[in-house]
DNA sequence: TTGGCGCACTGGTATGATCAGTTGACCACC
DNA sequence: GGTGGTCAACTGATCATACCAGTGCGCCAA
């Protein structure tokens, strides 16, 4: 396959340079940014595109405008949404951040377990045929690790999408979109995950079931050997606990 | 104390009102909306506004802009993150809804186990110390809920902060925005919790010695009290269970 | 000390022109 | 019938230049 084209628009330009700064403390909270007319002749670019930028900043909580006066940086720990996840992971070098994977990890093995019970809260036949044929596919491909990891994307998706709960749904998003930045790198690390197909078909027969206790459990016991796995990269890179 | 007044900008009320039509489902993902000059044209506002909101319509995921052709609204079930909480907790008439409260709440219980639990991990006498102090000051204004909301707000922020989970944290913000929008509606319903001293000090002690699984289990046990205290609110009004 | 005034900044709004990507209709070719 | 070229009519992207509106400061008179 061939991958699509893209060009980056110049108020994207503009804005990924700007969240870089704020993200890696270039620019601190507090700081004043210079005036849009100064910035527009320092990046080369007309104003709008600067505006275009800064309207996306403050949405996303790291500066705030103020009619007036210059813009201001913002602490992105105390305004920052979840969607500062996948800009934060990888630091200016693209190597990974083990403090943020470490965290990302240990959310998703704050949700996984609740997100399978939510799924298994009354029975659901036709949704667990579904995953059981997901898990059939990666019984079949059980060599191929990008396979597998793709039907587990799939299975969990399928899982938040039936659990009518719509704020694990949109965290879930959030999640997959800073997991799917470092996806080849983990690939490799989470094989044990992907390989751990029994868990998988007991939350299937759980959902089938309708016992949610049965799918939390087994929910949790399936993100966990990920967890390990990452924990164990982690310290033999020499990421320090804390 | 008197309230700032804020006038919103056109960008914004661009921006809300499109926000809100999608949200609402008026927009259905698809759907394509008129052209930047048409829509400029129609909403009595010049270009760069429309422009400027289409942007953040675009960073929460709600519509995908192309160069070449009209901009196409989108699935904020695939594409949205936890920020559009807020507006997806009130409908039109501002009142609550009833499934998103029942989701944000049942996040809530996901996460505050395992934020006490990562604040705990090891012994921090100090923020103890904080923690301690606030749950006392809880105790002399028992009888003032709105005092006691505060406070407990208060005391979460403190351990998420300390917890060195910066997913939690960002998540945290985002359920912060969600809950202080209808903060006087729950101040009511949540009073049980709040009036629950014991597990808050079941935690500053489980931090205090760095056991993790006590604080684990007093979280879990004190934001239960308010998400049944919630359940009961809802069933009582008449909302259905999923 | 207080309040009003004015200037020099800042962001907010408006307009019109031009550049650039997308699509579909049309047509000449093989 | 399928291929590829051309062109016109859309669309968004970028630009330049005004002017309106809010903020903060210094100054000065009451």
């Amino acid at each position: 396959m061939f991958n699509a084209i893209r060009k980056p628009s110049l108020s994207e330009s503009v804005y990924r340079q700007l969240e870089d700064r704020i993200l890696r403390q270039e620019l601190k909270p507090g700081d004043e940014l210079p005036a849009e007319r100064a910035l527009s002749g320092q990046l080369g670019v007309n104003r709008g595109a600067v505006r275009e930028a800064l309207k996306r900043l403050q949405q996303a909580g790291l500066v705030a405008v103020r009619h007036g006066g210059n813009s201001v940086v913002q602490d992105y720990l105390e305004k920052g949404g979840l969607e500062l996840l996948p800009t934060l992971l990888v630091n200016e070098k693209g190597r990974l951040n083990g403090v943020v994977v470490r965290s990302v990890m240990a959310m998703r093995s704050s949700l996984a377990p609740d997100i399978a019970a939510g799924a298994a809260r009354k029975p659901n036949p036709a949704l667990a045929g579904e995953l059981d044929a997901i898990v059939e596919r990666m019984r079949v491909q059980k060599g191929d690790v990008k396979a597998l990891q793709n039907h587990a994307l799939d299975f969990w998706r399928k899982l938040v999408e039936h659990g009518g709960n719509i704020a694990f749904r949109l965290a879930f998003n959030s999640m997959t979109r800073t997991y799917t930045q470092v996806w080849i790198t983990l690939t490799g690390v989470l094989a044990a995950e992907f390989r751990d197909l029994d868990n998988l078909a007991g939350i299937a027969a759980a959902v089938r079931n309708g016992n949610a206790e049965a799918a939390r459990n087994a929910g949790r016991a399936h993100v966990e050997i990920g967890r390990r796995a990452i924990e164990k990269a982690l310290d033999a890179v020499g990421v320090r606990e804390d």
